[in-house]
DNA sequence: TACTGTGAACTAATTCACAGCT
DNA sequence: AGCTGTGAATTAGTTCACAGTA
């Protein structure tokens, strides 16, 4: 495996869920033109980001859906669980925790934590909303390497160092402000507003082009 | 204005949202220096981005806050209001129908449809839960443009095809799986478990080299 | 002096087109 | 015949470095 691009990476997860399907449907061997159909992208996408995984497909025949699902499985380390800690038990980390996606990937929420008194002590889907005064004992005691952050924008800086001092690796935030992190702290973002604002961007363009000529737009799948 | 790359698009938001806090902060002018810091990308790409919007800038000052921020407001559309439909009042509808940065940018929820009679006819953060028959009908009475997609998978391509028959041109889905639609129509897609698939993947690498190296990441902000 | 706007260089990502294998 | 894997070409995106200007 020579180095994966950063665009490869984030398509891995979604080949895998379409070997999933089709390994759920008894399909045996798909061909990058199939996979690519399913997954949204051009085959020949696919192939450049499988060559480099290893010899995966057969030539004339495609690619072994077991093997190569297994070999995603390896390379995107999901052959262990991961353990993960939700901060932020309001409306989207209720969300979060109850999300049944996770769990099938190997990633295990261990706990949900927030500062509200009238949530701590509740339980959400199963899991006991702990205060956030004990974040650091709870991410030493799960030994999560990956946290959620769900908190009002104002606190994600704060959260996001604590989580850090206490030794997660890998932050989602779903807060709208830039963390600042160590170089060794993966962050990634998501941003709603900013998805919906890119589609208002789009949407009118179209608007103003009545029945012309729409831009580069690729389907199916759209732009996502 | 020449033509905006997908990529600049996408981070326009993000100077928007700086932009407000510096004038919130009573900042009257603002560098691509300290835009760059505050957005977590560089000075040269802040100018490269903010350059073909039309001369925003005054050489030897910087910018304007409140005249870019305008600019960016026209720009991406957001001087109107954006009527949006959620499709699935589950919890991540629930959350999403009650978040508050979506009002702020323009973004008005106008109805949440759920299939589940459990749901429908409560209020959820002052929503009524619509039936889900009625999707045709509350597009049409709200005029909507934009949905949102939070159903189960294996619900999400019916519900986008029916959106799409509505008139709907931009939908932003939270299922994972493909969403076939016409070249005209928008998607964008957020995958909540391919984001920590990527996460898992570059923490596995870091577990792999102890004290070494760590593979390029940019601070602040990593590689969201 | 201190900044923007931009040509030019560079890097990343995608797509083409075909050699090579089964 | 039908597929993968990959060099080569292309396109998109970023960064550099500096000319131009208030």
């Amino acid at each position: 495996m020579t180095e994966l691009s950063e665009a490869t990476v984030a398509r891995l997860p979604v080949y895998l869920r379409v070997l999933s399907e089709l390994a759920a449907s008894r399909t045996r061997v798909v061909s990058s033109d199939e996979l690519a159909a399913l997954a949204g992208v051009g085959p020949a996408q696919v192939r450049r980001d499988l060559a480099p995984l290893g010899p995966n497909g057969v030539r004339g025949v495609g690619y072994d859906v077991d093997a190569l699902q297994r070999r995603i499985t390896d390379v995107l380390g999901l052959t262990r669980e991961w353990p993960v800690v939700i901060v932020g038990a309001g409306h989207l980390g209720q969300a979060l925790a109850g999300y049944a996606a996770f769990a099938e990937r190997g990633f295990c929420i261990r706990a949900l934590l927030d500062t509200d008194p009238a949530l701590v002590g509740t339980t959400i889907a199963g899991h006991p909303v702990e205060p956030a005064d004990r974040l650091e004992e709870v991410v030493a005691a799960t030994g999560a390497s990956i946290a959620v952050i769900a908190t009002p924008p104002a606190a994600a800086q704060a959260v996001c160092d604590r989580l850090v001092a206490a030794g997660v690796g890998s932050i989602l935030s779903f807060a709208p402000v830039l963390l600042v992190v160590p170089p060794a702290v993966d962050v990634r973002q998501v941003d709603l507003s900013a998805e919906l604002t890119v589609l208002a961007f789009h949407g009118q363009r179209r608007d103003a082009l009545p029945a012309e000529r729409v831009p580069a737009e690729r389907v199916p799948g759209g732009d996502a």
